[in-house]
RNA sequence: GGAGGGAUGGCUGAGUGGUCGAAAGCACCGGUCUUGAAAACCGACGAGUCGAGAGGCUCCCAGGGUUCGAAUCCCUGUCCCUCCGCCA
């Protein structure tokens, strides 16, 4: 959520810097809601106010032993007055909220202008491409041998959009996970935390997702209400610290977690169906932070080579991409996208997204910290990204190491992992 | 599933219808003292929001209700704790 006080004393610049996302912020609507707002809010403090003092007077006088019959008979109208006001303002601040709830975060100075992922810089590159003497298969002819990689079987079992996986594959899978966590732990100082992986909605509000990415979701009802399957760790890693005030020494807070992921890829249907590239369920190890706001920039580079580093040790090719505002999510106010090299696809696919989010989601869920200076709470800032898509990685580990016989030599910092061995 | 007890400021914890946004302690901050520190003492000390300011309004888990007036009474829900049962 932006900062309402923002929005009000500026919101020109306002919406000039939303269309820089593609965003069309309702100036006219805005201003007509907050100006009646303004007015009900005002006309309702002032019974507020003249209830209170008439009601202290009433507890004076009984104290006093002094007749109060007079007294009430002169309040007896306040009370219609102020119901009405008092509902009048709850109608205004709901579609207030509903209005800001359903804006965007506003794009760094920094993001390219741009309408779409067409438009996005390339910042640096990193590795050589792979040179195969031999046509290169993609991850899906490499993984059926033996049917180690196995979507009827998930068809069946479920449907369209999920994998099964046997053998040594999993256990490179598996592995992939371990040495992601083991590294941020180790080298790049995160606390790894073990999370829910249903949130309710609460925690979707807080991180973005909800109310305006619903249809993305898997919903669970459960009893009277409705919890959700996470799209992504960020979601109660984030969350872990809404309605908190953190002490200064606590941060920076980093903090990684292995989980699935699921989503409903609702609007994404006919789009990589063949392959693990886009599931409904996958894992992903995340990385997030929170940080003093005026250490977030700084924060997002080094996260962002956090999330680098492994494809750097596993040695698969990379780009990383500056998102233009076009192509950025809701939350964020800068992204850098990692692009890992599939030889099966001849080109650079996403496998890791890592941003900035400032304020946003930190106003959403009230996370704060006591600055020192000033000695009061203020607002964190809060950054995620994916160190790295387990799944995509996996994929790119295949396609990048396969060998002419069909083979797919193991990268070497895995091998510990897979009990020495050099070969899948 | 059954029985009971809780939820109050950064933390602990008093407060059962009126002057309570809320005692006390701890922590934090400022000061005195000290070569420095500790201790002691003094002072300040919840959050949000509106306002140029004075000041107003809201918030004692959440949502409803009773009342002129609710932290306090009633209803519903959530979470936590204890005991019993069941269970991975």
């Amino acid at each position: 959520m932006l900062d309402p006080k923002f929005v009000r004393a500026n919101p020109e610049e306002v919406a000039q810097l939303l269309s820089k996302k593609g965003f069309e912020f309702p100036l006219q609507a805005f201003q007509a809601l907050e100006e009646r707002r303004r007015d009900v809010q005002i006309r309702t403090e002032n019974l507020q106010n003249e209830r209170n003092t008439r009601s202290k007077s009433i507890g004076q006088a009984k104290a006093s032993g002094q007749d109060i019959a007079p007294l009430l008979a002169e309040v007896s109208q306040l009370g219609e007055d102020l119901e009405a006001a008092k509902n009048e303002l709850l109608q205004v601040q709901d579609q207030m909220d509903a209005l800001l709830l359903g804006i965007p975060n506003l794009p760094d100075a920094s993001v390219p202008e741009g309408q779409s992922e067409d438009e996005n810089i390339e910042v640096r590159r990193w590795g050589a491409l792979p040179e195969f003497d031999f046509e290169a298969r993609d991850h899906v002819a490499l993984g059926e041998q033996a049917t180690q990689l196995d979507f009827e079987a998930a068809g069946k079992l479920t449907g369209s959009r999920f994998a099964v996986m046997r053998g040594n594959l999993a256990r490179l899978h598996r592995a992939l996970a371990q040495f992601m966590l083991d590294t941020h732990t180790q080298s790049h100082g995160y606390l790894e935390v073990n999370v829910p992986f249903m949130v309710n909605a609460d925690s979707l509000k807080g991180t973005g997702q909800l109310p305006k990415f619903e249809e993305d979701l898997f919903r669970v009802p459960f009893g009277e209400r409705d919890y959700y399957l996470i799209p992504t760790a960020e979601v109660p890693l984030t969350n872990l610290v809404r309605d908190q005030i953190l002490d200064a020494s606590e941060l920076p807070l980093r903090m990684v977690a292995h989980t699935p992921c699921f989503r409903s890829e609702a609007g994404s249907s006919g789009r990589d169906t063949r392959g693990m590239i886009r599931q409904h369920q996958f894992e992903k190890v995340e990385l997030v932070q929170l940080v003093r706001p005026e250490d977030s920039m700084q924060a997002l580079e080094e996260l962002t080579a956090h999330a680098e580093r492994i494809l750097q040790l596993l040695e698969l090719p990379y780009r990383t991409v500056c998102l233009c505002g076009g192509d950025m999510g809701f939350g964020a106010a800068k992204t850098y996208d990692l692009e890992v090299w599939l030889p099966g696809q001849n080109k650079y696919r996403e496998i890791s997204s890592c941003s900035n989010m400032t304020d946003f989601q930190a106003r959403r869920m009230l996370a704060r910290w006591r600055n020192p200076e000033t000695g009061k709470p203020e607002l964190l800032h809060s950054l995620n990204g994916s160190g790295l898509a387990v799944g995509r990685t996996l994929v790119a580990v295949l396609e990048n190491y396969q060998q002419a016989d069909g083979r797919v030599a193991i990268p070497q910092v895995l091998q510990p992992y897979m009990g020495g061995q050099t070969f899948l």
